[in-house]
RNA sequence: GGCCUGGUAGUUCAGUUGGUUAGAACGCCGCCCUGUCACGGCGGAGGUCGUGGGUUCGAGUCCCAUCCAGGUCGCCA
């Protein structure tokens, strides 16, 4: 028979209590029990830590006798006296305190636990997240979430006095495939016809802003039916903003204030601001990706003009094409990038593209370059002084085309840095990358794509490259990158209409589409609407890196696993035959036969 | 969808060239213990070795298929 509160209130958290020679009252979770025959300690949890019951045969026999039935997990309510300890523990905060229980509720039982509830859990993820609200009773996790709602909590607060309003905009709305896939939601009322999850709720903050909302935050859930990833889950939240009448220089300015907050209110690091920026096609030229880990160097050298006459045909033909021949160098790590391991990496780099992996060795005392027999006289000297290499490093060359070049020696560079162990495990480097190209072009599809979205305002002085040279068009879009990771981007939406319906039709739109997709967007922007921007800042991402978390799951409260699911509920999951038909679905014979 | 890694008591793992009754630690159950705090001591229960098939006198171990999980690439305006 189980107790109940009556006649007990709550004076306490467990990792709170204070005032010793006071009568407390605590509640939680049994942690641990050791009994030590006429003696009994009991270890009580709740989400602000662990206190130390003591249950003494001797002064309370009734309650020592019920202080028996106790075992892990167990909710119990106590009320005792709290007095110092004999001997203290220094690893707790209340390590030198303890209750001598008076008063014990047995509130609830729990059956043996699949898995012990405790910090370092070497359990696998899997039976840990089939049991998700056992898992979550690890202080680990408790403190995650405890961060995450930290987070949330600067954000609204720091918003709110910039004059921020907060507005929910649908969850249920039109699908706009573009990009990644939408998840649909069937109408019963309207056969046939589909709702969508919003993949963000970018087209409603615009309209608040045409409304006269001026600024809008919302923390929002947003919908991707795309592969999940350590660093990508099917259902997140962005810290989504719109604004009125700001250009790109003034939201940047708004933002980096909020980062500079969160971060010294959250983790009491200072952050220096502004800043730093660096645009597309310097990110891209100097580290080969949009969002470059800036914690360490080997930063992407060019050699072309040093090696355009040589003979090596694969470096001068790729040059010929209008490509590149570029390389990273990494120092002082002939000792680790062994033959052998160079050969892995040249594996890595064709699987992401590149047709091959050109290297200097210099780890006896002459270099061992892959390439040596195509050279003429002087010109490994000349390589290697053009990079500044010594004895010791490893040059490693990739020949393409930019688009190729880049991104695998990027690539290249975070793996090899890792792997020489010079990218820190600490330090917040933040970085705006801006200036994106508003077009990407698509082999597949063989057609220019919007490389953010079809809404963002291209650079004024680029307008005129519309319709000559699209490559050329950069963007007033922007992103926030932090250690490697993108936390949020943004940019400046387009308010003409007339110049909105342009860029659908460069994108590929006809004006059949623009208007069954887009057009009362378009008819919004005809009743005039303030120049605005915004951005989305990615709330699990962020929480993720600031719970120095290696994996979302480990900041979302009931995370789905690679393939979508839910282990917990065995979510998705089929459903009646009479649901499906009143939403007009036929019923489909899925036994895999 | 491709590639890589893993799956053996409740949990984490070990298990030799294929060879008696598949082990350990923690957890769990019982008994003992008044200062423990990863308490300690004694005893005990607990396994269709992911699943199916094959090779073999004999399979946790070798082969094939398959399922599950993780990572990664594709994908993610």
């Amino acid at each position: 028979m189980l107790d109940t509160m009556k006649g007990l209130k709550r004076t306490h958290y467990c990792g709170e209590v204070e005032g010793i020679g006071n009568t407390v009252t605590v509640a939680g979770f049994v942690q641990r029990v050791r009994d030590k025959g006429s003696l009994m300690f009991v270890d009580l949890r709740d989400r602000t830590g662990i206190v130390q019951l003591v249950f003494d045969d001797t002064t309370e026999p009734a309650v020592f006798e019920k202080a028996k039935q106790i075992k892990s997990e167990y909710v119990l309510m106590a009320q005792g006296l709290l007095r110092e300890r004999e001997s203290k523990n220094n690893d707790i905060k209340t390590g030198n305190v303890e209750i001598l229980v008076t008063d014990l509720r047995i509130l609830s039982m729990a059956q043996t636990t699949p898995f012990e509830i405790v910090n370092d859990t070497k359990t696998n993820e899997e039976l840990r997240l089939k049991y998700r609200y056992l898992d979550l009773r690890r202080k680990k996790l408790q403190d995650n979430l405890i961060m995450r709602h930290k987070i949330a909590k600067t954000a609204r607060e720091y918003f709110y006095d910039n004059g921020f309003l907060e507005i929910e905009t649908p969850m249920m709305m039109k699908s706009t495939p573009e990009g990644a896939r939408d998840y649909l939601v069937p109408s019963r009322v309207h056969e046939g016809k589909f709702y969508a999850l919003p993949q963000s709720p970018q087209i409603y903050k615009q309209l608040l802003m045409i409304s006269g909302f001026d600024r809008y935050i919302q923390l929002a859930r947003c919908f991707r039916d795309e592969d999940l990833r350590a660093d990508r889950q099917p259902e997140f939240t962005q810290i989504d903003l719109e604004m009125s009448f700001m250009d790109v220089d003034e939201i940047l300015e708004l933002t980096e204030g909020f980062i500079k907050k969160l971060m010294k209110d959250v983790l009491d690091v200072d952050v220096t601001t502004p800043l730093p920026r660096l645009t597309y096609n310097d990110a891209m030229s100097r580290y080969g990706s949009d969002k470059p880990d800036t914690r360490f160097g080997m930063e992407i050298q060019d050699l072309s003009d040093i090696v355009k006459d040589t003979e090596f045909s694969v470096f001068s033909s790729a040059i010929a094409a209008g490509g590149s021949v570029r390389a990273i160098v990494a120092k002082n790590a002939a000792g680790i990038l062994t033959r052998k391991e160079i050969d892995k990496l040249t594996e890595f780099s064709k699987g992401i593209g590149a047709k091959g992996l050109a290297y200097i060795r210099w780890h006896d005392d002459a270099p061992n370059c892959s390439f040596a027999k195509f050279l003429k006289e002087g010109e490994l000297d000349a390589i290697l002084s053009h990079l500044g290499c010594e004895k010791g490093d490893v040059v490693l060359i990739v020949a393409d085309k930019n688009k190729v070049t880049l991104p695998v020696l990027g690539a290249l560079r975070l793996k090899v840095g890792k792997q020489i162990g010079i990218v820190p495990d600490s330090g917040y480097n933040f970085l705006w990358i801006t200036e994106f190209p508003f077009f990407e072009w698509d082999d597949e599809t063989e057609s220019w794509l919007a490389m953010h979205h079809p809404f963002t305002m291209p650079m004024e002085e680029c307008l005129e490259y519309l319709d000559t040279d699209k490559g050329k068009v950069r963007a007033k879009a922007y992103d926030l990158v932090l250690n490697g990771i993108e936390l949020c981007s943004g940019s400046i939406r387009i308010t003409d209409p007339e110049l909105q319906e342009r860029m659908f039709r460069l994108l590929g739109l006809t004006d059949k589409e623009i208007e069954e997709k887009f057009g009362f967007l378009v008819d919004a922007y005809k009743y005039a609407a303030p120049p605005h921007g915004g951005l989305g800042i990615g709330l699990d991402r962020l929480s993720m890196l600031l719970c120095s978390a290696d994996s979302l799951r480990d900041v979302v409260a009931f995370p789905k696993v690679k393939d979508a699911s839910e282990l917990m509920s065995q979510c998705p999951s089929t459903v009646d035959d009479k649901q499906l038909e009143e939403l007009h679905i036929r019923t489909v014979v899925s036994d895999k036969e």
